[in-house]
DNA sequence: CCCTTTAGTTATCATTTGATAACTAAATGG
DNA sequence: CCATTTAGTTATCAAATGATAACTAAAGGG
């Protein structure tokens, strides 16, 4: 097994990755967040409860970063503090449900993208890409 | 096939590729480069050679900026323009001697970390993640 | 009970990035 | 050969992001 070779591979990979979500995501404007609350709010979606340290650490974010932006977020109340009564400086953040219903109406957006980029595939095809995401994600992405 | 559920594993896929990249370039820093600098030449690095056009598009720059951001990556003498003879108010875009350099230095770390990664996958591991990478970029990624 | 560590906050400043207008110069098309 | 389009430039301003210092308040450990 040649590993250079699998690394130039994984690379041209990891480039296609990126230019068909940037694709897929670019047209998605959401009034009043920035691109990093955007992420902020993705990542919440996806990993709910999170602490702050967490966004901090997955986003490459200082903590008084991460503070001020989630701060935004809650101002415009698309996510809440929810107070850990264990560890009372900690606090879980959550989706508001003005938050879970603009994500949804993101990830439908989003999911309408994804079905229009498959709709020629057929059925066996798309067994093989599902197979393919299962593989990489068991045996090479997850830790 | 339930394009549903193949949706929600993409979701979490592209996710975790983003990352992994993400942690995998992190610490690579290179000395009086932005973020949107390194993208641009990283951009290419891989594509070479490029039009000022190419990079807007490709990296949703705006045409102005991405000539700023150029100008400074070829007053730092990373990279170069060469004007097409067949249309003077094109050029095309490529690394000089030191941007090659530079870049060849970023991906050997680059490939380091990725050797990390998978060191102990076994052969047959390997092949298969091979696989999974070629089917998603013949079926999935291209256009 | 005190000291240290952890988790987050607030304020401030510099730098980067985004957006836009007004421009040049070359190509293209009738 | 003139008008329009294409490709890129320059300047300027506003907004977003990054970095850092000085802070609070709770937890944990001896």
């Amino acid at each position: 097994m040649d590993k250079g070779k699998l690394f130039q591979q994984f690379v041209r990979f990891t480039s296609s990755v990126h230019q068909v979500t940037n694709d897929m995501t670019k047209e998605i404007k959401i009034e009043n967040i920035t691109t990093v609350q955007y992420k902020i709010l993705e990542f919440i979606t996806v990993s709910q409860p999170v602490t702050l340290s967490e966004i901090s650490e997955c986003l490459h974010l200082s903590l008084p970063n991460s503070s001020r932006e989630l701060k935004k977020l809650i101002q415009s109340q698309l996510c809440e503090k929810i107070i850990d009564s264990n560890d009372r400086r900690k606090f879980d953040i959550c989706l508001t449900e003005n938050g879970t219903v603009l994500m949804n109406k993101v990830f439908r957006q989003l999911e309408l993208n994804f079905q229009e980029r498959i709709k020629n595939l057929t059925d066996s095809d798309l067994k093989e890409i599902e197979e393919a995401i299962n593989i990489l994600q068991t045996k090479f992405l997850s830790r």
